[in-house]
Formats: structure tokens, sequence, C-alpha cells
DNA sequence: GCCGTTTTCGGCCCGACTGTTTTCAGTCG
């Protein structure tokens, strides 16, 4: 069995090969379009093709990506991939992640020196070999010879909540700034993606070009890369990239919306806008040389023939469609969340109050068996006497382990209010989709699965299963699906978190948390939800208490 | 390689910045 993320992996690496090869542009984009639709689909490939669904029909797959895709799906290989492979040496590939080498220059390295290597390439660029090539002078050189020191630290994205500050401080800083009358982080920021790779900050001024002079002086800035008058970008003492793009007023919307993306989006939403005679750049949008929008998002969107569409959805993953059959959904909001099913903190008097203050009705208190077993269920109801103003639940944490299996005695059930299934492998069982699906069946004491997917992002991928099927049965049997909102992991993942919608699963946001603090967490948890397409009654925490205790049976 | 009510060819998003040129190609987002 294979994952679509598997699938879109070795398209993408298809498409570098192709690139370094010199192929028709188009025809790399299309791998690569491919690839992301893949990669975003809320639908199992594996099961897509086995059931033998016309993959044509499917917008940016054609006659012959279909056929590579049921290649991938049924022998895990792509014989074009591994013709590319033999043909073109990895070294090429590692080039092209060098900043300022593309594959025209990469290609020119190879059919000029036959260098097939990072090492090699050093070394013809120490010697001032590489000089002799047209087009290669001493700064690109030394361009070269920094992106291939640097090239360890390339790639990895930061988590969203490691950059929050940074972008909050940023804001304030530009905004002190005479003239600056508006201050926007746009790009994977805006879209709340978990992982922001740059960010990039929209600046309204009237005098742009002054600002651009000040935001390279912004005390964390290590290094410029390049400063014009409308755009800059910058990296800062922890390498994060920033880029700075400052407009006039009269373009705020349509700027906006083309850095805010995602570049699919974008490009699905300009094709509207071809289709109609007209123009979408970053400062309008054109009836020939007359603007007819620019000033709002609304107004761009509008002038396509769309909706505003939220930013959060803006990752071409059908919202565009969903916004011409007014199916949209009405997103769920942070203040939507009635309660938190589910903190681990010791000072349960801190988190009373913490819960108090951010208006739940009701707050689960979550402990292991063991801590059930030393009375915890009684700790909680002197707890209760003391805060009427707020249900508090006892949750009880369990582990699926080795067997497979949950040993509780009913002694103890009967002292809890809720019980979590929590899937935490260092190593999924062998047929994980069975794993979870008998204990749905088996245990129907259990109200939320939690770790379904058991990914930490940047570190761990997500367990294989056949993710709809689980969906379906835990709608079948009301469990429940938990998105942790630890923004480290975000389990279960945006994609994910439709294709339970889709399968009428509901979902849980719980913040996990071990302190007061990260309590707050949970706001990560509604933007990954947010990401999926939940509305609220999506979300089992949005409901009232009243509703709550019929659900889960209090 | 995809796509199509200008449909089977000839398009494909579009602009800024840099470095190298002397008008532009390559790269990037």
């Amino acid at each position: 069995m294979i994952t679509n993320a598997e699938i879109a992996k070795i398209l993408s690496t298809t498409a570098d090969l192709l690139e370094i090869k010199g192929e028709n542009p188009f025809k790399i984009r299309a791998y690569r379009n491919a690839a992301r639709i893949i990669e975003n689909s809320s639908k199992d490939y594996n099961k897509l093709v086995n059931e033998g669904f016309d993959l044509t029909k499917l917008p940016g797959i054609g006659k012959d990506l279909s056929e590579y895709i049921k290649e991938i799906v049924k022998t895990g290989r792509f014989s074009k991939l591994e013709e590319l492979k033999r043909e073109i040496p990895q070294g090429l590939v590692d080039m092209l992640s060098i900043e300022g080498l593309g594959p025209k220059r990469v290609k020119q390295i190879y059919d000029s020196f036959g260098v097939t290597s990072l090492d090699e390439l050093k070394k013809y660029a120490d010697t001032g070999k590489l000089d002799e090539l047209p087009g290669f002078g001493p700064k690109l050189i030394e361009k070269i010879l920094k992106g291939i020191r640097q090239l360890k630290k390339a790639g990895v994205r930061f988590l969203y909540y490691e950059v929050e500050d940074i972008a909050e401080d940023i804001r304030k800083y530009l905004l002190n700034f005479k003239g600056v009358e508006a201050v926007e982080i746009a790009g994977s920021y805006r879209r709340k993606k978990e992982t922001v790779g740059d960010l990039d900050v929209l600046v309204i001024a009237k005098d742009y070009g002054r600002v651009s002079e000040y935001f390279i002086k912004y005390p964390r800035v290590k290094e410029v890369h390049s400063a014009g008058l409308t755009r800059s970008t910058v990296f800062l003492d922890n390498s994060l990239q920033v880029d700075l793009r400052a407009v006039s007023k009269e373009s705020y919307g349509a700027a906006l919306h083309y850095f805010t993306g995602s570049k699919m989006h974008n490009i699905a939403v300009r094709k509207m806008a071809m289709e109609k005679g007209l123009k979408v750049n970053e400062y309008g949008v054109y009836e020939g040389d007359k603007k007819i929008a620019g000033k709002t998002e609304e107004e761009v969107y509008k002038s396509v023939g769309l909706c505003y569409i939220e930013p959060e959805l803006r990752e071409n993953r059908g919202e565009i469609e969903a916004c011409l059959e007014g199916r949209l959904p009405e997103l769920v909001d942070i203040n939507d969340i009635k309660g938190d099913l589910r903190v681990k903190g010791k000072n349960i008097e801190a988190i009373l109050k913490k819960a108090t203050d951010l208006g739940y009705e009701y707050i689960g208190i979550s402990r292991g068996i063991e801590s059930f077993k030393k009375g915890f269920a009684d700790k909680i109801e002197k707890y209760r006497e003391k805060f009427k103003g707020i249900k508090i639940l006892k949750t009880l944490e369990l582990e699926v382990n080795e067997n497979l299996k949950l040993d509780i005695s009913d002694e103890i059930l009967r002292q809890c209010d809720l019980v979590i299934a929590d899937f935490n492998f260092e190593k999924p069982p062998t047929d994980y989709t069975r794993t979870v699906i008998n204990i749905i069946r088996d245990y129907p004491f259990v109200t939320l699965l939690s770790h379904l997917s058991g990914r930490i992002i940047n570190k761990r991928g997500e367990y294989r299963a056949d993710y709809d099927l689980i969906f379906a049965t835990a709608a079948k049997f009301n469990t429940y699906i938990e998105i942790d909102s630890s923004p480290q992991r975000l389990d279960i993942s945006d994609v994910l978190i439709k294709r339970a919608i889709l399968n009428k699963a509901v979902l849980s946001i719980n913040s996990n948390a071990t302190t007061t603090r990260d309590m707050g967490n949970i706001k990560y948890g509604v933007f990954q939800a947010r990401r999926g397409w939940a509305q609220k009654d999506n979300i089992l925490n949005s409901v009232t208490l009243n509703k709550l205790k019929g659900l889960i049976g209090l």
C-alpha cells in the first residue's frame, strides 16, 4: 500500500529530474501540479486506483499522468523515474537546492564540466573554474559557495508557533515607521499553515522606498539578500527568511490576495479571470488597461466572479468549486469552543481558573489509570464543590498497549466521565487499521480517539492506514476523533480532518495542555480544523454543556 | 503534460530583483 504523500513525492522527484534535463517547463508544472493535487487530496489514491476510478476526471490529471499514477500504485515503482535516475546523477538534484542555482545553470555546469556532486562543484567554484562559464561572475560564484555551506539548513520549515512572536514583532516595528498605514503578514502564515517557510510581510505606505530602507535595519536582520523599491528579502539571526512587499493603498486587496497565496490558489483564480478576459496581478484586476478592482480582497474575488474565500481554505483543494456551487463551509471559530476535554496539568486549581477565564462551560481534566486508582475521582469531586460555574469532567486516558487491548476494570470505568484511547506508537502495529477499528467496535466506552495518525511535525510521519474506513467506523459508533492542538503535533492534519468530515466523523479540538499557558494552544487546533474545512457542527466541543451531556452520555 | 462554447494546436500567471550584461537570462515567489 502506498500513501498519497509517497505518490506525490515520486512525481515531484520526477519533475526535479525533468527540470535538469531541460524539459518543457509546462510539462514539469503538470507533474508538480499532479503531485500537489494528490498530496492535498481528501481521497485515498491507492483506493481510487484499486476501485478502477477514472483518474482523468480529476482536473490536472490527463491520460498520461493517470497511467503513471496507476503504475505507481500497483507496482510501488515508476519506471520513468528509474530511467531518469540512471541518466541524471543525484548530485545535480542536490545542486538545485542551492540558492541562485536553477535547472539552467545546473545543466550548464554539468554539460561543461561533468560535475555530478556538491564536493566537485565546490572545487570548481573554489579554483575559479566556474568563472569560465558565460553568466557566472564573482558574485554568483560567491553565492554558490555560500549556498553549499548553508545547504543543510535549507528546506527546514519553521513551526507556526515558532514564528508567531517574530511576526508580531516585525508588524509592530514596521507600524512604528512614519507613513506606514497597515502591515499584514501574508503567505502561509496568514493561511495558518502548521509550518511556515518564510514570512511575507505586506506594507501599505505612501513612500514605500523608505520603508524598505527602514525594514532592512530591523535589529534581528542578519543578512540582506535583496533590497529593491517594492520588494526586499532578509534573513534573521535564526535564519528565518522574511520578504517585504510594499504597495500603495489602492492595491492593498490585490496585493494581500496575491501574497497570501497559495500559489495554486492564485493560479486558479487568475485562470478564472482569464476566462472573463481579465488580468490579475498584485496591483489589481484589469480589464484591458482599466483597473476594475484591487482595494480589498472581497473586491478582487467579486470581480472574477467568486465570493470571499477565507485564507485557511486557499490551497486549491476545491474551494473555488465550492464557492461557485455555494457550498463553502462556514468555518469554526475560536469563540465557538465551549470547553476543552483534555488538560493534563497538575495544578488543577489554576487550570480551573484559566478555564473560567476562557469562558468555558466545561473542562476535562485528564489522568491515566494509575491516578484514578489513587483516588483522582474523589479529588475532582472536591473541586466540583468549589468551582460551581464550570462542569469538571474526569477524563481517563488509556494508551492502546502492545497487545492492542484496553485493560480496565468496571470500577474505574464508573469513576470517569470520558475515556480517551491514545494511539501513541513509535512503530504502529502491522494492521493498524484493523487495530483501530477493533478498539472502536469492542470498547463502546471509548469516546475519543487520540493521536490517530501519530505524526509529529517534521519528525514522524503518519501511520499508514485506511483512514476513510476508520473515520466511517468512528462515525457509525459515535466515537469522536481528537485534534491534539499541540503545535508540534496537530494530530490529525488538515487533510485528514477534511476526510474525517467527509466520512461524517465528528472531531474534538483539545489542548492536551500540561500548563495553563498551553491551554491557549487550542487556537492552533482551531486553525487546523479551519484548514480542514470544519464547521461548528463538525466539532464536539463547540456544543453547550447540556448538549454535550446528551452526546457523550454524562 | 493538460486543456478546450475562440477545441485536437498552441497556449499555459506574472512581475521583481540580481548579476551579468549593454538589453537580458535566470531565479524566485
